[in-house]
DNA sequence: GAAATATGGCAACGATTGAGAAGATCAAAG
DNA sequence: CTTTGATCTTCTCAATCGTTGCCATATTTC
């Protein structure tokens, strides 16, 4: 690999000199630039830049550190970021937490090890008020966006979120509009402050509405597709008159619409589902979905605008963008004539899907 | 940010001591060992990536590149990768192309200047015989995995892919085995050695099967919904016998089967439709999808598996690994009353969707 | 002879490496 | 019982990785 030293060598002049050429320093002849750009071209002079960032104490270096990206919401975020990074001259390194509280704290740790310049987080939601790993994260000074909620463990920094309040109210008012007054929830992670406030967007339009909320129509969902089939069952198990569903996620909507479909059920003829998200799939899915568009790539370019201010010094406002309704097949009125399950469904049966 | 020195002067030795007692060398007494440890965990000891990156020459850095990560067959593999590589101490810088030609070129060029020590990448397919970057990758000596087929620019490298050819061949197959006669093929990038392998797997089929291959029924799709939605459009407006439809990916098939659900032709009844590769969406479109299951999973494992010998010097096979098909609910025999549509179909009727 | 222009030298960034110094321990020789 | 040399343990020194910041020096121009 060719060093400065080596160019340096070969032109006769001095590594400093190259050096300086190199970054186009304004008081370097004309000649000797067009020398040593020239040579160091020809011997494909590739600088180090690891010795500019030891030197530097700059690595030009951001870590994004999500849960999976098998998760359709990020790979639009995490594209965003990329794009704009690397206009920026900043490579992206990426971390995967699984939603593991520990693997988060590695991933960290070895991010500050690594001397990035920035790093974006989608963090693992605990309960406690404080996490040690993030405490040391401000030590270090490290410029830092929580894609997301914020929460009381990571309340000291900077974060971009939708405002998943008002988009779940608006979903919910879409239903309650359409005639629906029995809306069951498949709720997603307790922990997490996003599942949370869309289960309080759902209760702020039925207070609204003047409707009482039935926690029995209140189903522990999670947030993937397996688990939505799940709650799906366990609420046709159950037997409710709830003429529609709102899940906490499209991922779990789809797992329970699916559920659904396959048990003779109707969408929306029978049953209404809006789901959260707008992930492609919902608009491809058996029934398209009508759900909320969380604005992915809009959300990674205000992260990434944030960080740029974070890292000027500047102290830049937490951001909350709307989300607006998608209204697609698998809402409509209620019919008069209910049809919901009310005989056990037995598990032989649906595990044939 | 506590450097070695620090704790050096903290513990009063010497920094090489402490150097060696954090990476636990053996000649070093316990008692120092246990002093400077405790010392260094309190003061919050992080050392410096960078610095040994520059000392050691190696920067535990894995490089990845990849068209697009909103690309759905990308999402698991990078799982995969990052997943192993976390495991093996290394972070992962992620780039993507757009596949644009210089947009590899630079992203490639930076990933050497950060010295990565192994890189796996996804190239864009271009069709000359040389890509100079690649040329300069191997000069550097940089260990470096092709994540699918092979091309004559970059056959130099080791490389890990699906059996395009036979996977097709085998959902071609299948459609005959159903009775298709007439199968289009929408096909993808021309350049791609995988979109050519899955048209030449659909040619083998039919040649064994003595049928003759029909030009007019290979329209060109590319590789997005839109694209596929365009060449359903196009086979439409053409008008054609074709009984069934192979796409070049479930993409490509679901955009193009959604125009045709919304033409009012029925899936499978009229019209069968196959994809490739088995997407998250695929599983829950509209008509659940017959596709050919890509490993996506283990492609990234296998790829990794091979970095590890690359790097340990030895030359790894390419690998080549076999993808069966899903049948699902998107194809069937055909009817015996055709039902093509073959009058020209307006733009306007069909940009509502 | 001062100002402007062009180039070079030294030290540092924070870690690691291999060689070797200092001190302790011990055996055998005087 | 002391001395000497050998051996082992424990720790230190100086050099190095490739680059850059600061300051000094050399050359030219007016």
């Amino acid at each position: 690999m060719v060093r400065l030293k080596d160019i340096a060598e070969q032109a006769g002049v001095s590594v400093m000199t190259v050096s300086k050429v190199l970054r186009d320093a304004p008081d370097i002849s004309v000649a000797t630039k067009a020398r040593v750009r020239a040579l160091a071209q020809q011997m494909g002079y590739v600088p180090d830049s690891l010795a500019q960032g030891l030197r530097t104490r700059t690595t030009k270096l951001f870590g994004l550190v999500v849960s999976a990206m098998t998760d359709p919401i990020f790979a639009r975020v995490v594209m965003a970021i990329e794009e704009r990074a690397h206009e920026l001259g900043y490579e992206v390194i990426l971390s995967h937490t699984l939603n593991v509280p520990e693997r988060e704290d590695a991933a960290i740790r070895r991010l500050i090890s690594r001397r990035i310049d920035g790093l974006f987080i989608s963090p693992v939601y605990r309960l406690g008020p404080e996490a040690p790993v993030y405490q040391e994260l401000q030590r270090c000074g490290i410029p830092t966006i929580i894609l997301g909620h914020s929460a009381p463990f990571c309340s000291q920094f900077v974060n971009v979120q939708t405002d998943d309040l008002q988009a779940s109210y608006s979903a919910a008012q879409h239903l309650l509009e359409l005639g629906h007054r029995r809306i069951a929830f498949f709720a997603g992670p307790q922990v997490s402050p996003w599942a949370q406030e869309r289960l309080d967007g759902l209760r702020r339009a039925l207070r609204e509405a003047n409707i009482e909320m039935d926690d029995k129509l209140v189903f522990n969902a999670g947030s993937t597709i397996e688990e939505g089939e799940k709650a799906a069952l366990q609420m046709l198990n159950e037997g409710t008159d709830a003429t529609a569903v709102q899940a906490v996620n499209d991922l779990v909507a789809i797992g329970a619409a699916n559920i659904f479909l396959n048990q003779g059920l109707k969408i929306p003829g029978e049953l209404s589902v809006v789901g959260f998200g707008n992930v492609l799939i919902s608009e491809y899915f058996r029934v398209p979905l009508t759900t909320i568009r969380q604005p992915k790539f809009r959300l990674g370019v205000a992260a990434m605008n944030s960080m740029l201010k974070l890292m000027h010094g500047e102290r830049p406002e937490s951001r909350r963008l709307t989300a607006e309704i998608v209204i697609r097949a698998s809402t409509a009125a209620p019919s008069t004539a209910r049809r919901v399950n009310k005989n056990p469904v037995e598990k032989t049966e649906t595990k044939t899907l």
